[in-house]
Formats: structure tokens, C-alpha cells, sequence
DNA sequence: GCTTTACATGCAAACGATTGCAGTGTCCAC
DNA sequence: GTGGACACTGCAATCGTTTGCATGTAAAGC
């Protein structure tokens, strides 16, 4: 490993001392140099490939130009586009992201937290908030920079980047409606969460706002955005004998649940029931059936978390504001939804049994 | 903020100097402090709550503890684990992970390089590299520790984790053999790719020694992993007219192009034609059909590269070994693959002519 | 022609850690 | 009682920057 290059180097080829190499070098600086010399020592270290030295930098300036990003898991498919837009952007500010993974724990989350703070990060970008979120709340404490994205926490003092979540759920119930659904059932996400949240209660605007049936029965709240819970609580709107003909779901794993829940108990969908995703994650186009979901703008949205969170770095502590974007969606029609028929609707039981819909099985008759 | 308590600070409150307390705090140089006080100045600074700075640090000592992890893209379901694998192997040393998008070109990734080596980063994973590198060469001069996974290049000094190719495709044709197919088709991947070159040697050689069938014309080379290419293929593999009952692909998302390509000649798999991939990306087991493919461990990789690379790392440079470490592979069968039906055998054509294995539509008839 | 002003540059002190070396004190041996 | 060995701790230099202040020089003002 050749040795670096350092001011020192520079300033001893051009003949100068380090400090006015250092002024020369810094845009903000350089009008205090004569301008002849600036672009000799300019020259100089172009040609002695010259890299300022960030561990000297950050150790007299206190910021590393380095931010971290705090997401669950990678391997939830959301997050990579996020996280590559959050990157992207950083990198065209010449800032770089560490990245961690909570796993949803919050005692993981806490020492994550520890450790990117005592490295210094001058940022935090998060995509993993809780609306009453314990680890927000300290950083605040700490007046460090930060910004949520995807999710936002429940107070205005914290910058976020989000998607419209009332009116995806709008246009996925106007589609439903359009198609001919009147009872529409929803797999809420979990309430802990922003998105869990405002999709609940766009879906009970909405639909009461469209005239819809509505009707306590038909919404169930899972634990977690993932396909086991869209399996169980679609078990239990089947097993909970009132009728449907599609299921509105708080995000694409869980529609991926309820699809494979019907298709245990015979039911096609569409044909029996329409199902309907949100965010348009990858692959969804390859699926059997091909989902209706809502597209979120994933990578958009990292950019400009990652845009307000460098403004705010950059900005003088005093005056910073903390920014709220909301992002636009589009509804994404595919395969799973279509008009309900209703000779084959199989969660519209007959009798009135608990496991009434269970039994009931048209693929079969 | 509150004000960072230092070394200082902490040296103040128990009345030593500084070096005394570094040492104390290092395990490694504890030893030459007396023990009562090395107690008190571990205490206080528990008390005080001292994180060591690590701009300092690394400025004194030339260590990041910070490692760059390069891959194409993010987005491509392969690299998640593995990136996850490597963030919690390196967690557990002390170290981070600086994550880079190249998007496979050559242009970024060597500004990429630049940037995370002024950065100054200890070490470097590699995701993306081709069978000759010139990244690789590049970061070989700077004699800083490298290891690649999931690819590797075609030299013995560079440190690797990779999986078990020639075992994988055996599982494969032995699995199609068993099934009784005879005449199976390759879409071998980019052979610039180590994985793309040895999956397409063990292809060979493994179906020699089956005695299969051999036919220059049933392999096709892709000139990307991704399901365009995988469409483009089986359609020239279709049009060249020799007649196959199998395609094995190179990786899951050629086979996910293959599958669209053959049900857009109104083919079905595996009913028609059989077809296998390679990785087992997520989400593989909810499409139709479930794809039958080998199963890598993607996280254990990035883990074990990680661990490699700290070794490395910690080690003197002289006697630094490069390892080589391979992973077993496993076949995960699932229903894209079944027996040929003779009867059904779209892909033999009855004519001579190109187009001959379009015209001819089993599932139509 | 001498002071004033402005401008360009050098000087040196930080930032917070690590580490070779020197100093102090204790103990033991001769 | 003196010398040496040993164990501990302090001193001070150092890593590569940034930046307030001092200094030097040239242009400008009277």
C-alpha cells in the first residue's frame, strides 16, 4: 500500500505551507488565496492524487459525513430500493451510509443506536419507527439529525418521507367498488405502525365515504406485515361466516397470505374472492395470481429522505425545520381482482356456523 | 448534544493521566496497570459513560474498523443475505459495513473503489467480480485485504467464499435424469461470471457422465442474469428446432424468463417442459409453478466472508493466506420440474423449418 | 514619505486517541 | 548500604486536518 498522500506533501511540492493548501483546497476558502497559487497547488494535488485524510477531518471537525440508516431487515424486499435511494442520493453529496439491521427488537435497536452514535454519524435516516417510537425519542434527546421514511412517527417535530396512504387506499376501494364489490373485507396491518394506521382508517373513510357495507366483522388486525398473518386472519374472516367478495390487505405479504389461505380452502382468487396488495413489491407480476396493489415509490422516497437529512445537517441547528413529504401512489390493477360472481361466492355461507365458509367448498363442487 | 466525555475527562475524575487510562481500557495492555486501578478507571468510565472517539482512533492508528462491501445492486434478491450475513459477522467483531452500488459498471465501481479507500476502509467484500477483475488487480496493488463471494476470480491469491457449482448442477441433471429426461437444454449464464462458466462446465461434464444426450444446439449463452435473457433464449432454443424436454438455467431469474417465454408459445411447465433455476431467490415457492432450484446459503456466505476478511485483516501482512472456502449446495424440488410426457413434447417438433416449435401448440389442442 | 489598510500567507494550537521512552518507587541481593 | 531489577505510571510526540491569530508586504491615503 503506497503511503497516502498528505497536506503536508502538497504543500511541500508546491512550496507553500499546509494551511494555505487547505484553504486553496476547500471551495469556501479559496478566495483568500491568490488565485495563481491556488491553481498551482490545485494542479499539485490533482497530479499527487491527493485524498484528505477523513479520520483527521472528522477528529477536528466533528462530522464524518457519514449517516446511518436503520431498517429491520434488508431481506424484506421494500427496503432495498429504499435504502439504494437513500445511498444514491447521499453519494452525490459526497456522504456515505452505514447500514443496520434491527430485526424489530428493540433492545437490538438501542445498542444499533449506541454504536452508530459513538462512531459519530452525523444523521440517521429511519425506516423502522413506531408511531410512539422509544429510540426516536432519545435520539431527539441527543439533537441529532434525523428523518423517518416509509413510516413516520406522531409528532411534527420529526422530519418524514411518506407515501399517500389515504388515497392508495381510495383508489384501491374505488377500484373494488367499480368492479362491482360491495362487501369488502380488510386485513389491517399492525396499528403500532404508521402505515397499519392510516390504511385502516383510510379503508373505514373511504368505504363508508363510497356507500360500502360496513361492517365490524369484516376487518381483522394482524401482528406483523408478513404472509403467516395474512394466512391466519383470513382464516378467521372465512371462519367468521360473514360474507365477501374481496379483501383489501395492508400490504403485499399479507395479500400474499390470504391468497394461499383461500386457495387451503378451495377458493380462487379472483374468481371467489378478490385480493389486493400494497407497496408493489418485486415479483408480484410473476405471481399466481398476478396482484392488484398500490406502487409506492420506494427509491424516491430513500432520495429525498436522504436529500431533507443533509439539508439538515447542513443547516445551522437553530433554524432547522423539520420537513414533511408525502409522496403520490398509483394503483396497479393485475390478475387478482375482478368483478365478484356471485353463484360461486364462497364466503357467503349458507348456514351460519362459525366454520360455515370451511365447508362450503365451490373449486370442488 | 451533550459534550462527548473523553479520555480526558475521564483521566480527571479518577487522577491519572490519560495513557493510563487508554491502556486500562485496552484488554490487551491492562496488565501493566495495577489492578485496583485499572478497576476504578474501568468504573468511572462505565459511570461516565466514555465512548472512545473513533476519528481519533482510527487517525492514530490507521484502522477504520470499517470494511467496504461492493455489489451490483441491492435491489437483485441475491445480495440482501448476503449483505445481512456480513453486517451481523462483522457486528460481532467490532467492525461496520460501507455498502456500494456499482450496477456493473466499470466506471462507478472504480470511483466506488476510490471513494472507500480514501475512506479508508480495512478491507473490502466482493460481491460482483468477474473471472478476470480489474478492480481486483487494482485493489491488489494497494495491498488491501480483499475477499470475494458468491463469484470469484480466476486467481489463487484472492481469498474466496463460494458455493459448490459443480455439485449443484449434478443434483440438478441427476434430479432430470431420474424424472427420466434425455434431452435436457442449457441457458448457461455470462461466462465472464465464475458462477456462469462453472455451472456450464459441470453442465458438460456431469451430462457426459449421465450419458445424456449431448447437443452443442441445446445450450444457449445469456448475456445477462435477468429474465429478458432467459425469455430471449428459450425462444432460440424453441426456434432452433431440436426437440428437448428440460431446460436448466443457469439462475432462477433466466428460468423465471423461460417459464414466460414458454407460455407465451402456449407452453406449460412442467407439463411440457420442465425447468429448473439456481439460488432459490425468496419468493420462489409462491409462483407458478413453484420453481424447482438449488438452494446456496447466501447469508452463511457473506458471514463467512466477513470472517474471513477479519482474520485477514488482523493479521500481518506477511503471513496473510488466502483462503478458499466452497458451501454445499442443496436441490429444493418443487413442481417446475416433472416426468416428460412423449405425448405432449411441444419442444420436438414434427417439421424441419425454424419456426416449427411455435406452430405447434399442445395446449391449444 | 510615512502611516494606514487590506490582503495573503505562515504559525501554532487544537481535535482525542496511542505508544515509546523516561521517571519514580519498591524490593531484593550482595 | 548501594546497585540492579522490576513494575507501574507519566510525559510528550504523533497521526492529518482546520482555523484564529500574527506577521509580512504591497497598495493606498494624507
Amino acid at each position: 500500500m503506497r503511503k497516502r498522500v498528505t497536506l503536508k506533501d502538497v504543500a511541500q511540492a508546491v512550496g507553500v505551507h499546509v494551511s494555505t493548501v487547505s484553504r486553496a483546497l476547500d471551495p469556501k476558502t479559496r478566495h483568500l488565496i491568490t488565485p495563481e497559487i491556488a491553481d498551482r497547488i490545485l494542479k499539485a494535488s490533482e497530479r499527487l492524487d491527493y485524498r484528505p485524510n477523513a479520520a483527521a477531518y472528522s477528529l477536528k471537525t466533528k462530522r464524518t459525513r457519514t449517516i446511518g440508516v436503520i431498517v429491520p431487515d434488508i431481506t424484506n424486499p421494500i427496503f432495498p430500493p429504499i435504502i439504494r435511494g437513500v445511498e444514491d442520493a447521499l453519494a452525490d453529496q459526497g456522504y456515505f451510509a452505514i447500514l443496520a439491521n434491527t430485526d424489530g427488537k428493540a433492545g437490538r435497536e438501542a445498542a444499533i443506536a449506541d454504536t452508530l452514535l459513538w462512531r459519530g454519524v452525523d444523521g440517521l435516516v429511519l425506516a423502522s419507527v413506531e408511531r410512539h417510537d422509544r429510540l426516536v425519542e432519545r435520539l431527539l434527546a441527543e439533537a441529532i439529525p434525523i428523518v423517518t421514511v416509509n413510516r413516520r412517527v406522531e409528532r411534527e417535530d420529526i422530519a418524514s418521507v411518506v407515501h399517500d396512504d389515504r388515497d392508495g387506499m381510495r383508489r384501491v376501494l374505488a377500484h373494488l367498488a367499480d368492479l362491482g364489490h360491495t362487501r369488502i373485507a380488510n386485513i389491517a396491518g399492525p396499528q403500532s405502525f404508521s402505515t397499519g394506521r392510516e390504511r385502516y382508517e383510510a379503508f373505514e373513510s373511504v368505504r363508508a365515504a363510497l356507500g360500502l357495507d360496513p361492517d365490524r366483522r369484516l376487518v381483522v388486525f394482524a401482528s406483523g406485515f408478513n404472509e403467516d398473518e395474512g394466512e391466519r386472519c383470513t382464516a378467521e374472516l372465512l371462519d367468521g361466516g360473514v360474507p365477501f367478495t374481496a379483501i383489501v390487505c395492508s400490504n403485499d405479504r399479507l395479500a400474499i397470505g390470504a391468497i394461499a389461505a383461500l386457495r387451503q380452502r378451495g377458493l380462487a382468487c379472483p374468481d371467489d374472492v378478490s385480493v389486493t396488495g400494497y407497496n408493489d413489491m418485486p415479483m408480484l407480476d410473476r405471481l399466481f395470481p398476478p396482484l392488484t396493489t398500490i406502487r409506492i415509490e420506494q427509491y424516491q422516497a430513500g432520495a429525498m429522505a436522504a436529500e431533507l437529512l443533509v439539508e439538515m445537517i447542513e443547516e445551522a441547528p437553530e433554524h432547522r425545520k423539520p420537513r414533511h413529504i408525502v409522496l403520490p401512489v398509483e394503483l396497479v390493477v393485475r390478475g387478482s381482482t375482478a368483478p365478484p360472481s356471485p353463484a360461486r361466492n364462497a364466503a357467503r355461507p349458507k348456514g351460519r356456523g362459525r366454520k360455515a365458509a370451511v365447508s362450503e367448498n365451490p373449486a370442488a363442487g
